[in-house]
DNA sequence: ATGGTGGGACACCCA
């Protein structure tokens, strides 16, 4: 099963480089964040005609928004309202495998402001308290840590190693890259033992991104990205994951996302 | 130290 994570950036603009991931990549499962689109506005058509007759999503007009779409059934579908801010920043959905059920949690977290200060930023805090309700909400499944098969993927909005971003010196004190963020997203990964897919299959010491900001003469010439999207699998998971990449050609599609799409290859028959 | 570029909705928010 080829699951791939992407914040798209706006679902209804961008849903012919959809189709340029399907044709390229030909993925089973894709969860898509800020789709910036309603439910009832969502363009359903077109990914049922790309193959993908499943579909849960929770969209609110103008911000955020996530969906996930699927070549196979969608067993059921549940959101958890975060911060109870009435957002769509995740959306769960359940499949059945031949190994048992499979989860996948699709998240938009929150970005933060420009100030990584709760006090003084609203963002700061709502991004602060969106983790410490995530990493409750998975601490309660730890008894079951074992057994489950769980997929936590997408827009994290936090770059934590050294290499995950062009300059952690530069970026030390930048929302994304401080500490308090990456010792949150450390906590959240404890919570269940996540396996953080990417540092597998590349090494910790080779810089890796996911997202280079619209703000750059030459994304690519500049390289200064960071590895703000993620795929974590629970540690049943692990010994099934065969292959991962982060399709950098994507941010240099015509009228490309800033973030880049990321797929892993999980053998679950 | 600053500002650069993109979304969506409707004059400015968000990234």
């Amino acid at each position: 099963m080829r699951i791939v994570s992407w914040n798209i950036n706006s679902v209804r603009l961008r849903a012919p480089l959809v189709e340029k991931l399907v044709a390229e990549i030909s993925p089973d499962v894709i969860c898509l964040q800020e789709t910036k689109c309603p439910n009832d506005s969502f363009p359903e058509k077109i990914m049922h005609k790309l193959g993908y007759p499943h579909i849960a999503k929770n969209g609110v007009k103008g911000y955020h928004g996530v969906a996930t779409l699927s070549r196979v059934p969608i067993v059921e579908s549940h959101i958890v309202d975060y911060c109870k801010k009435g957002d769509g920043r995740h959306i769960e959905t359940i499949f059945d495998t031949a190994s048992g059920p499979l989860s996948v949690h699709n998240f938009y977290v929150p970005a933060g402001g420009d100030e990584p200060d709760p006090e003084i930023n609203e963002k700061f805090a709502h991004k602060m308290a969106f983790l410490a309700q995530m990493t409750k909400i998975f601490k309660a499944q730890a008894k079951q840590k074992t057994k489950l098969q769980s997929v936590i993927l997408g827009d994290f909005n936090i770059a934590p190693g050294e290499h995950d971003v062009w300059s952690s010196k530069a970026l030390k004190n930048t929302v994304s890259h401080t500490p308090i963020e990456i010792e949150k997203l450390a906590a959240l990964q404890a919570t269940l033992d996540w396996d953080d897919v990417a540092r597998r299959f590349v090494p910790p010491e080779e810089k890796l991104y996911s997202w280079w900001s619209y703000r750059a003469r030459d994304w690519a010439a500049s390289n200064r990205g960071r590895r703000l999207d993620h795929i974590w699998v629970t540690p049943k998971l692990t010994d099934k994951v065969k292959d991962y990449q982060i399709l950098t050609d994507g941010r240099g599609w015509e009228r490309p996302s800033d973030h880049a799409p990321l797929w892993i290859d999980l053998d679950v028959g």
